[in-house]
DNA sequence: CTACCGCATGGCG
DNA sequence: GCGCCATGCGGTA
């Protein structure tokens, strides 16, 4: 059985407290919570008592004069211990005091075990039971007996709380004071279930409810004296007001903050060092998400627990103590270098492995362990709920996942230098470059949520100078502040330039920001849009480029990873190759050596660029034009001959790894006979034969009589042709077996209207064309990036790279390219012609000597010069005379494939349809351009 | 004129 | 509808 304990050394100030306290239980146990976390419900402000009377508020006996001789009761949310009477002294001796006192109150649960009644509503009998996991409480003695608390069953509350979130805000707290002083010998109805540490006493003493996990994640923090209000709103005006006082703000804004032991917890109390209740605002802020909420709900809702004894604390062998700072560090004095806060503040040097990222089967004191979000799935929730899982994901779970950090081992090792082995690196957070991040301005805007929750808090908007410290050990000073904007803020680094410059970092480079324990340093890495360095890639892809196929976009059937292909074509995937691939088209990747530092990023499957930035992803819009082809062009792509894959795993998804780059197949039509059979039909590169091949057969690129292996009669290129050339035209277009035929038929008609690179996938397809039967020309069911596609998308090499096409060319893609671009234009010049011609008889009517027809013409013959390439009068005649259907367009243009290089190419259509200047599609794609401009 | 600063705007989730 | 945030933009040095 799992169980809770408490953990909380929180006392209250007053029995008389459980009225308050009793609602929140019971409000606790109406809904069905299954556990309880403690809390400090604060709604007492009085938290020095100096009784002289019986501080049981139903008995006020006078108490003896000198204090010293006074009967100790419970202790107090001051730290003092509130005195009794003999008659009440013994009754909280005896642990009947509740029963006593408070048996008319609510708060009362039997024990699941023994069915003891157990008074969960006070402080009183706070330490005198255990929550359950299951829900329900055990009394201290049964917990005893079934005293099997796994470290990890214990206090997994965070979880659970996040059910508990919608009645935070009825319990507003109230300030108090801190308790210190007393310890917990003073528990007389708590009986030593656990041992106590010095360590847990020290702890105590520094009123730090740590709700320890063993992970040393999960942490209450009593507040000092301080406001916390009902409602966040309220925190906003707080915040400008400093609140003065000796408070323990880690301990307050843990409290405020509500999120027991998560990482922001934990990390605002490393980072928070202002004396003011801004923290308490920033903290609270980020209270906004359910399970947050929950959390300071089930804290407020939990008077009882607000004492607790230390034994809960043994309850945790492994418990990491962060202790907490015992006093409020001013913002200023925080300024350069992360404060004091991060220090052990228990004195100890014992390394604060409160890292919120740090899983709790870390098992030694180098810990730079870090679960990718991918394993924040419900099962792994799940298990976080059990605690066995960090519970750090639900801290990173408010933030947005962008900006989830996804550093690994080896970035965390790389991180910490190999510094310090007790060292932790806490990964806070990420951020993927803006445009405005990389650029000169030199201002980082900081996820506002990342930015309250991982770094000190500022109620200024000049903030504070901020050290971090770079993968290198070098340290960079920015100015942390923020902007009011829009009843909000917006946070910056400011004087970040040198250092983006330093690491070289452009829009779509992430940083990544960590914090090292305990020295508290914030260190900022970096992970180049540059993909391939990341330990998944690697897996992925074991060579070259880095690109791979990650397998949530490639989950359309497409398993065969081929390595270098994606470089090859330049065809990207995801945003972030994407980005890849235009950082590489731009020069600015891999410069020297820094893509093998960014081996410290990994980068991620699904990129958070495109989901984001509109900009962004306009500037890789080029890039998006490619996925569908890349997609289409991956089931185009043929194993190479002769090389056996290794097959890969990633992430679930099986990939058949090639070290070598793939082939291209043979271009064939599937068809169907009059049987109904199947078959395709492929055409011997030597003879020009078609023969009739299964539809299984995958074909190399050059592929010719001689390895027609189905048909040995047909596999020399002597052998007759098995059908006819009128046969041929009758079958090819009417395949039916073609997979995608429908897509296809989809995709020619509507190629009017595509535009880019798509476009130019439609060119070249057209311009394949040629290598069928004359007959077969006329067809909107062409196949498209079927294996052996030569078109642009599968055979044009990514920019740059390969060999380029010389504007003379004449090669299948060249040509189709320009007849494309060309009938593209002219439909233009048409359809502008047109609109002219309208507007001219419009204004004819008040102008009669007008006439704009001409000026197509003009704009046609001024341009001839820029392809090269003989003008065909009757071509171009042809164009306009109103090919506007690619269909059409097609069947005119190409009635036979030899007669494709005769097209006339030179009419050279104004250049504002030019398809996509931003497709980077290479070679081919300046070469259109440069036919487009006459530009060489 | 440029760089910087601070706020405003508006797209987007 | 709201909040975040990328970026624009005017003011100022």
């Amino acid at each position: 059985m799992l169980i809770i304990v408490l953990t909380f050394s929180i006392l209250m100030t007053s029995p008389g407290m459980c009225g308050f306290l009793i609602c929140g239980w019971v409000d606790l146990i109406s809904s069905l919570v299954p556990f309880l976390l403690v809390v400090m419900s604060s709604s007492s402000s009085a938290a020095v008592v100096t009784a002289k009377i019986c501080f049981n508020s139903q008995c006020k006996e006078p108490l003896p004069d000198p204090p010293s001789t006074r009967r100790k009761g419970w202790r107090l949310r001051s730290g003092e211990i509130a005195d009794l009477c003999d008659r009440c002294s013994c009754s909280f001796e005896q642990g009947n005091f509740c029963e006593s006192f408070h048996s008319d109150d609510g708060g009362w649960r039997n024990c699941e075990t023994c069915g003891k009644r157990v008074h969960c509503g006070c402080v009183v009998s706070v330490s005198t039971y255990v929550l359950l996991d299951a829900g329900g409480v055990d009394c201290v003695a049964c917990a005893r007996k079934s005293l099997v608390m796994a470290p990890n069953q214990v206090a997994s509350s965070p979880m659970f709380m996040s059910q508990q979130a919608p009645e935070r805000r009825e319990f507003p707290a109230k300030s108090w004071k801190p308790v210190s002083g007393p310890i917990f010998g003073q528990w007389r109805q708590a009986p030593h279930m656990w041992n106590m540490t010095s360590a847990q006493s020290d702890l105590q003493q520094r009123l730090s409810y740590e709700f320890d996990r063993p992970n040393c994640v999960e942490k209450l923090a009593p507040g000092g004296r301080y406001s916390i209000l009902a409602h966040e709103k309220k925190f906003e005006n707080i915040s400008e007001k400093p609140i003065t006082g000796n408070l323990n703000n880690v301990a307050r804004e843990r409290y405020a903050n509500g999120k027991v032991g998560i990482d922001a917890a934990s990390t605002f109390g490393a980072f928070r060092g202002e004396g003011n209740a801004d923290t308490v605002q920033d903290s609270c802020r980020l209270v906004g998400d359910s399970d947050s909420v929950s959390t300071r709900k089930s804290v407020n809702a939990d008077p009882c627990s607000t004492s607790s004894s230390g034994a809960n604390l043994d309850a945790h062998p492994n418990s990491c103590v962060n202790s907490l700072p015992s006093s409020a560090i001013k913002e200023d004095s925080s300024s350069l270098g992360l404060p004091a806060v991060f220090q052990s503040t228990n004195g100890s040097k014992e390394p604060t492995r409160f890292s919120a990222n740090q899983s709790q089967s870390q098992t030694g004191p180098l810990s730079k362990q870090f679960y990718p979000p991918s394993v924040i799935d419900p099962e792994v929730q799940s298990q976080m709920r059990n605690g066995k899982t960090r519970v750090d994901n639900r801290a990173r779970s408010q933030l947005l996942p962008r900006y989830w950090p996804r550093i690994t081992d080896q970035e965390l090792q790389q991180i910490s230098g190999g510094g310090d082995s007790n060292s932790v690196i806490t990964p806070l957070f990420e951020k993927m470059l803006s445009a405005s991040d990389a650029g000169r301005i030199g201002r980082l805007v900081l996820p506002k949520k990342c930015a309250e929750a991982y770094f000190p808090t500022i109620s200024q908007p000049e903030g504070l100078p901020l050290k971090v410290q770079d993968a290198s050990g070098k340290d960079w000073v920015f100015q942390f502040r923020y902007w009011p904007n829009n009843n909000s803020r917006m946070y910056v680094l400011e004087g970040v330039t040198p250092c983006i410059q330093a690491m070289q970092l452009q829009a779509g480079d992430t940083v990544t920001f960590s914090r090292i324990d305990p020295e508290g340093k914030l260190i900022m890495g970096f992970r180049k849009a540059s993909c391939g360095s990341s330990e998944q890639d690697s897996q992925a892809v074991k060579s070259g480029n880095g690109f791979s196929t990650p397998p949530e976009i490639d989950n359309k059937g497409t398993t065969k990873d081929f390595k270098g292909n994606a470089e090859s074509r330049n065809l990207i995937n995801t945003p972030e190759q994407r980005n890849c691939s235009k950082f590489a088209n731009e020069g600015v990747l891999q410069k020297d050596g820094l893509s093998a530092r960014s081996s410290q990023g990994t980068r991620r499957k699904g990129g958070n660029l495109g989901s984001k930035s509109k900009r962004l992803r306009i500037e890789n819009e080029d890039s998006m034009e490619l996925k569908l082809t890349w997609e289409e062009a991956q089931q185009l792509l043929r194993p190479p001959p002769n090389c056996v894959p290794s097959v890969v795993l990633v992430e679930g998804h099986e990939f058949e790894e090639y070290e070598e780059a793939p082939v291209l197949g043979k271009r064939t039509y599937f068809t169907t006979n009059q049987s109904g059979e199947n078959y395709q039909l492929a055409q011997c590169e030597d003879c020009s034969k078609w023969r009739r091949l299964p539809v299984d057969a995958l074909l190399p690129s050059r592929w010719t009589c001689s390895n027609n292996t189905w048909d040995p009669e047909r596999s020399l290129c002597s052998a007759a042709q098995e059908l006819s050339l009128e046969q041929l035209a009758e079958l090819i277009p009417c395949k039916t077996g073609a997979p995608k035929r429908s897509k296809v038929k989809v995709e020619s008609d509507n190629i009017e209207v595509s535009d880019g690179l798509d476009t130019l996938a439609n060119l070249a397809i057209l311009g394949e064309g040629e290598n069928l039967p004359p007959s077969s020309q006329p067809t909107t069911k062409h196949p498209r990036h079927r294996p052996g596609c030569t078109c642009i998308v599968c055979i044009q090499p990514p920019s740059g790279k390969g060999p380029k096409h010389k504007q003379s060319c004449t090669c299948n893609v060249c040509l189709t390219v320009k007849r494309r671009f060309r009938t593209l234009m002219l439909r233009r010049e048409k359809r502008q012609s047109e609109k002219e011609a309208e507007t001219a008889r419009k204004q004819q009517k008040q102008q009669p000597n007008q006439s704009s027809p001409a000026k197509a013409q003009v704009g046609s013959d001024s341009l001839k010069s820029g392809l090269g390439v003989n003008n065909s009068p009757h071509k171009a005649m042809t164009n306009e005379e109103g090919i506007s259907d690619e269909g059409v367009e097609r069947r005119r243009a190409s009635p036979s494939p030899l007669k494709a290089p005769q097209i006339d190419l030179n009419i050279q259509p104004e250049r504002e349809e030019e398809p996509s200047p931003k497709s980077d599609s290479g070679s081919m794609m300046r070469l259109l351009q440069d036919a487009a401009t006459g530009t060489p």
